[in-house]
DNA sequence: GTTTTGTTTGACCAGATGGTCAGACCAAGG
DNA sequence: CCTTGGTCTGACCATCTGGTCAAACAAAAC
């Protein structure tokens, strides 16, 4: 009767295995998409079972953009306004890169949900999304009128980290087309490539 | 009892409407999300009339598809190899990034099919668009032997304008609400980062 | 070992959805 | 007019899908 709050081993170890095959369908079909009886399948268990721990298909996909956020503003949470610039900037592209290759499902999940609209994350990004980028826009503008970095708009350049970086993920099955051998990892190269365009991008004039 | 090949005034009208209604929600919706119901009523025409035109589901969908690939590869077809190397770039950055202004809805559709795995254009993509690619890959790194521009890996500088541009169309709700005033038209801004952006990349050193 | 609490499932339901079909409607051409 | 061929629709169907429920089953607690 209690609603499960992963007390048991049970519990925490299911809701465990339904959120990761949960993650894995609805990234890869997006929310209406995905049907229950393939997450069930997934999971490896029935659906009613999976009824049992998550009130609703709804309740299930929004627990993950619960977890989602925060795994993914990690990086840019980590830019710290006291290190050197450059290198910091830098260093949030190589690990939001690094997310790309380490967290495909995510950064689809996280695609799909913008792309129609951000219905059901809207808030959070107004809320905390909104204020992270707006803290971290601001220190850069520091760095850039303290010459330190090149003058470029903040967000536009926070815009851009996202858009290069994710693309590699969102858009990965044409990135493996279009490079040929679709067993070969492009990252590597994606990686030298993306620092070169800051590198060249923020070195002040 | 003879399949409609747009010969009628009425044929064409229709198949017009029903495509631009298709193309409407199918962009907002994914292609599972979409339903004949929700195209019908945009489209002002019954579900059965809607089948009366296009076969089936799938096959409004593959219409779709089909006009697409043309429209949004038109901008790398104009890029010219004979031109001025940097203004030929820079210009297929604005005319992409113009794209996704102007058809947010078509970069939306292309996003979607991609992010689910391009299970309906990969063809399309292994061949034609693949094949643009290559072409206008080997120009660059003829420009870039030849020093006329900075040394970069062709396929992924293709990529960066990609990601970047579409960004704007397929990442249009988060955009705004992250640059705050919500009314406001982001792309005046986005197309000064993104020249700055590409003319320092390429510019030899 | 028995009660109690937590876990699992087969059978079932209502509504949504893609699709069909016979026939009504309508626009011209003769 | 009226015939002909294209256009349109109400009614209908099979299947899918999210969700329910009573009852079976397992695991601790006593």
């Amino acid at each position: 009767m209690t609603r499960p709050r992963a007390n048991t081993r049970i519990q925490q170890k299911n809701t465990g295995t339904i959120l990761d095959a949960a993650l894995a369908v609805f990234s890869a079909q997006g929310f209406r998409g995905a049907t229950l009886d393939q997450i069930a399948e997934v999971a490896g268990l029935s659906k009613p079972n999976l009824l049992y721990y998550f009130a609703s298909k709804d309740a299930i996909y929004e627990a993950l953009l619960g977890q989602l956020l925060h795994i993914w503003l990690a990086p840019l949470y980590a830019m710290d306004a006291d290190g050197d610039p450059t290198a910091e900037l830098l260093a949030y592209v190589r690990r939001k890169l690094q997310m790309s290759r380490e967290f495909p499902r995510e950064s689809r999940l996280f695609a799909n949900e913008i792309l129609q609209g951000a219905p059901r994350i809207e808030s959070a990004i107004r809320g905390e999304l909104k204020e992270l980028v707006d803290a971290k826009a601001s220190v850069i503008r520091g760095w850039s009128a303290a010459g330190k970095i090149a003058a470029v708009h903040p967000h536009h350049l926070i815009f851009s980290i996202w858009a290069l970086t994710q693309h590699y993920a969102d858009f990965d099955a044409q990135v493996r087309i279009v490079l040929g051998d679709e067993g070969a990892d492009p990252f590597p190269e994606a990686e030298r490539h993306l620092n070169l365009m800051f590198s060249r991008l923020l070195s002040p004039s």
